[in-house]
RNA sequence: GUGAGCGUAGCUCAGUUGGUUAGAGCACCAGGUUGUGGCCCUGGGGGUCGUGGGUUCAAAUCCCAUCGCUCACCCCA
């Protein structure tokens, strides 16, 4: 037997329903906050997100879908959707179009790692981007929308987290500080943040290994050194965020994996989900346009985890959708009578009611528990006595009490079932 | 890449110190008055016990290998 590929999911149609609703509530949200949708290719060239997201980041480094075409071009299955987002920004000059360009999507990306609860390598993510103003209160829309969808959502069990990485230059003067700080401290690290301490020291505060966290906990801290537009930018986040009431704390270990933040980060978690805990991340990357051969140009964004999203409403029961059902379920008495069925549907679809009839040639019976398992709201039955004498019958499902309607008045069985709705 | 746990019906699982034709619940199909659902009752179909090898008179059960799944580490959504 073929099966999927490791790390991949098949959606069944009976969970589809989750799917959309949310995808709903998704497209409703960004309306409300004026973003348009974009759609980008699947794949990308690899230096996208080599120059993008950075070399030295895990993504880059051991998690990519990397592979030649046939004419020898690397390409690689989006990771992440910022830089192909900031790419067709460029490439299609969308900023020359109005100053400030507010983007959200919905697409799958692809991660070879090894999956877990609320991982897989092809998972979907939808966030959004805006691309064109340096204003903090856009970084505090940005937790506000994420976080809003969320709540909608139901989930409880939320915890946001912000900090600020400084501009570039205050960065690089801090990561000489700490890099003085640790200097005669890094034969005691371990390994892996050994190895940060040259490639990317700022996330040795990453490290989960207790040793590190001693030895860290006495570091300087970035957000202690920060330039003073950071700084004030920070405080209207944060302001901005207290009088919308969202809940947050300042973590100033929030040192997020791809390269290209600046100032504000951010992440929302989740206790409902296992280890991995993050149902959201973002922050402002005001670098990456230039660094993609655009004009200089302040952005920010968020993306957030489909799968676990909805994995924490699981667990959660943060909300329920209704059962589906038809509204009619044809039933045809005589067996010969199977075109007059096939006809009777036709009729109606195309007045709008759905509905379905037996393919199978079975009896009465089964026919009736067919309608039941598929929460028909009404019953026609065709055929026997009643068909000779020009009628039929229309049963209504919730209560049991049954009509006769003339075969030949269609429209007088539409309006039946359309004005008599079952709630 | 590393570590741990688990693979028996479509699903959830039972299966004794190795011992007849491998079971249950749910789901599916048929029937329970000639043309009517849910609840209930009766019957039925469906399994290479993940795969390959080994031990044995005898393997779902013991051993080895292999594949797959799950969870965790790393990191991230």
């Amino acid at each position: 037997m073929i099966k999927a590929i490791t790390g991949t999911k098949d959606i069944l149609p009976s969970d589809i329903a989750k799917w959309h609703y949310l995808e709903k509530l998704l497209r409703e949200t960004f309306h409300l906050y004026n973003y348009k949708e974009i759609r980008t290719p699947i794949f990308e060239e690899t230096a996208l997100f080599a120059r993008g997201i950075g070399e030295e980041t895990d993504i880059v480094g051991k998690e990519m879908y990397t592979f030649k075409d046939r004419s020898e071009t690397s390409l690689t299955l989006k990771p992440e959707m910022t830089a192909p987002v900031v790419r067709s920004y460029i490439e299609h000059s969308l900023g020359a179009q109005q100053p400030l360009t507010k983007l959200y999507y919905i697409s799958s990306m692809f991660r070879q790692e090894r999956p877990q609860a609320g991982r897989l390598r092809q998972f979907n993510q939808f966030g959004a981007e805006a691309i064109g103003s340096k204003s903090p209160l856009l970084d505090a829309e940005m937790i506000q929308l994420a976080y809003g969808i969320l709540k909608s959502l139901g989930l409880k069990n939320l915890t946001v987290k912000i900090n600020s990485l400084g501009t570039p230059e205050t960065r690089e003067t801090y990561k000489k500080l700490l890099k003085k700080f640790l200097e005669d401290k890094k034969n005691k690290l371990s390994e892996d943040s050994r190895r940060r301490f040259d490639t990317n020291i700022l996330r040795i505060f990453d490290s989960k290994i207790e040793s590190d966290q001693n030895i860290i906990k006495d570091a300087p801290k970035l957000i202690e050194h920060l330039d003073e537009e950071s700084k004030s930018d920070f405080e209207i986040v944060k302001n901005q965020l207290s009088k919308t009431g969202i809940p947050f704390q300042v973590d100033p270990t929030l040192v997020r994996g791809l390269d290209y933040y600046t100032k504000l980060t951010f992440e929302i978690d989740s206790g409902s989900v296992g280890a991995q805990t993050a149902l959201c991340g973002g922050g402002r990357y005001d670098l990456l346009i230039e660094t993609l051969g655009g004009k200089p140009t302040p952005a920010t964004g968020f993306a957030a985890g489909v799968e676990r999203i909805l994995l924490a409403c699981e667990n959660e029961k943060s909300f329920i959708i209704p059962e589906q059902s038809i509204d009619v379920y044809l039933i045809r008495v005589d067996s010969a009578l199977e075109t007059v069925v096939a006809d009777f549907s036709s009729d109606l679809r195309s007045q709008n009611i759905s509905c379905d009839y037996d393919y199978l040639n079975r009896s009465v019976k089964a026919q009736m528990r067919e309608a039941n398992k598929m929460n028909a709201k009404y019953v026609l039955f065709i055929g026997g006595d009643e068909y000779k004498n020009g009628m039929m019958n229309l049963k209504n499902m919730s209560n049991g009490s049954e009509e006769k309607i003339p075969y030949s008045n269609i429209n007088q069985l539409i309006e039946r079932i359309k004005t008599n709705p079952i709630s």
